[in-house]
DNA sequence: TTTATAAAGTGACGAAACGTCACTGACGAT
DNA sequence: ATCGTCAGTGACGTTTCGTCACTTTATAAA
């Protein structure tokens, strides 16, 4: 008559895992386009009403992808952040760690700019999106860091009419537009010849920053080779894994 | 035995808009997500395999209405082009003019955005890329033409290792990123409680106009002000629209 | 050990949407 | 009048989604 206990919390959770992954390898194998709940319970020694169990609908488990490409890159961030060097230095070094993780796993960048879209966040269960939000929060911690730790040495001050929030946010959304527009992900950006993504991002990072009056400014430091030497530094892994890739990261 | 030539050049074109407009209303009032090109059908005169006949699918028509908007946006471009002022304020009015796109159109900027993915890309006709690489290319010109006046002038100055092309692509991803993280059509991005899409959009100009050195800088001029007025000049209409739908541009 | 009970798991099924294709009918040429 | 061609049609096969009636499993009570 007592209600057996039967589920396991952490089984659980190993289970969630394993549904997740079988879908980001699907995503890397076949494109996000062609990912289909039946290919995942195929690919998953559940059955459709166990899957289902775990993500409400195939936009649940596209924002779980989300969540934990988010995670993923929540962890290069905050490895930049902790890098040894000027606050404008670290601030660049953290735009390329988003460029690493654009490069490195474009199925988590695809899947987290799809599931921004209103077709994906209308259908996803509630306590995914609160997860959603708490990580992007999370995110924005190590950009934060940097920034105040800026305004703390005085290398930078706070432009008139703007508070930290929004100079955090300038900045991610100006390698947001960049990696988003040039990343192999968006095709057929006209206009886009003969523009290769690490240099611009370099660029822009430099006008952003010159712009905010960010110490060193662009004209004093050569902040190309410099932030050679950072990315060497922190993401020597990352960086052969991209070569492997057959990519390499080339400004001149 | 003479082949008969029945089909008429003209109500094609017609017809094909009015399969457009169609699929353009039923995203405004349903959403993007829930486009079916039964729905499609539904509302139109012609049959399916008629429809079938103007797009190859349904990704074939999302990209037209894709082309449509880059349509609509490239008059709104060229419009603050025209604008009698210095080079930078036109910069910041085409900026803004974006901006208007994205509120008064939401569908059609929504529409662009999803166009932009594998997904759709890769479904559509080579007719329709093609169409889409050239209207791109319409659009840039209206960047560039203001880009050009910058430099021939003196306000503005190629910055080191960036050609034009570099400096308008800057500019368009900028206030894409602003635009696209900022407008109503993502929801839910962390760390944007109280940025207000105008506001952030003027700052991200501001910096990165500062950052190229472009003349007269943000300390200098009173761009909020002039800006304003330049918007009223140019889209009186739109900004009437704009309150019309109860929302109102707002920096301070 | 057996039985009762509720949670966990299953996969067949109906609904919805996509895109195709065999057919119809209209029009011009002969 | 007849034939050939092509635009137009919509029923149909296919794929995918998500549900739900049913089976299995695990534990507590008898």
């Amino acid at each position: 008559m007592t209600p057996p206990k039967l589920l396991d919390e952490n089984g659980l959770k190993e289970r969630e895992k394993k549904i997740l992954m079988a879908a980001i390898h699907l995503i890397r194998e076949a494109g996000l386009e062609n990912l289909t709940m039946d290919k995942v319970v195929a690919k998953v020694p559940f059955s459709k009403g166990t899957v289902y169990k775990h993500f409400i609908g195939k936009e649940d488990l596209l924002l779980a992808v989300s969540n934990h490409a988010i995670e993923v890159l929540s962890d290069l961030f905050y490895r930049a952040y902790e890098f040894k060097g000027c606050s404008r230095e670290r601030m660049l070094l953290l735009n390329f760690s988003y460029l690493i993780y654009a490069i490195l796993y474009p199925e988590l960048f695809q899947a987290v700019i799809c599931s921004k879209s209103q077709s994906v966040i209308g259908k996803a269960s509630e306590q995914r999106l609160n997860e959603h939000d708490q990580l992007e929060t999370k995110l924005l911690i190590s950009i934060h860091g940097i920034v105040d730790a800026g305004l703390g040495d005085n290398s930078l001050t706070l432009p008139t009419n703007m508070n930290i929030q929004q100079l955090c946010f300038a900045n991610w959304s100006m390698s947001y537009g960049a990696i988003t527009l040039l990343s192999g992900e968006v095709e057929s950006c006209s206009g886009r010849t003969d523009l290769i993504i690490e240099r611009e991002l370099l660029n822009h990072s430099n006008l952003l920053f010159d712009g905010m009056g960010w110490k060193p400014l662009s004209t004093e430091a050569k902040s190309c080779t410099k932030l050679t030497v950072a990315l060497q530094t922190v993401f020597p892994d990352e960086l052969a894994l991209i070569e492997k890739k057959g990519r390499q990261l080339n400004f001149n």
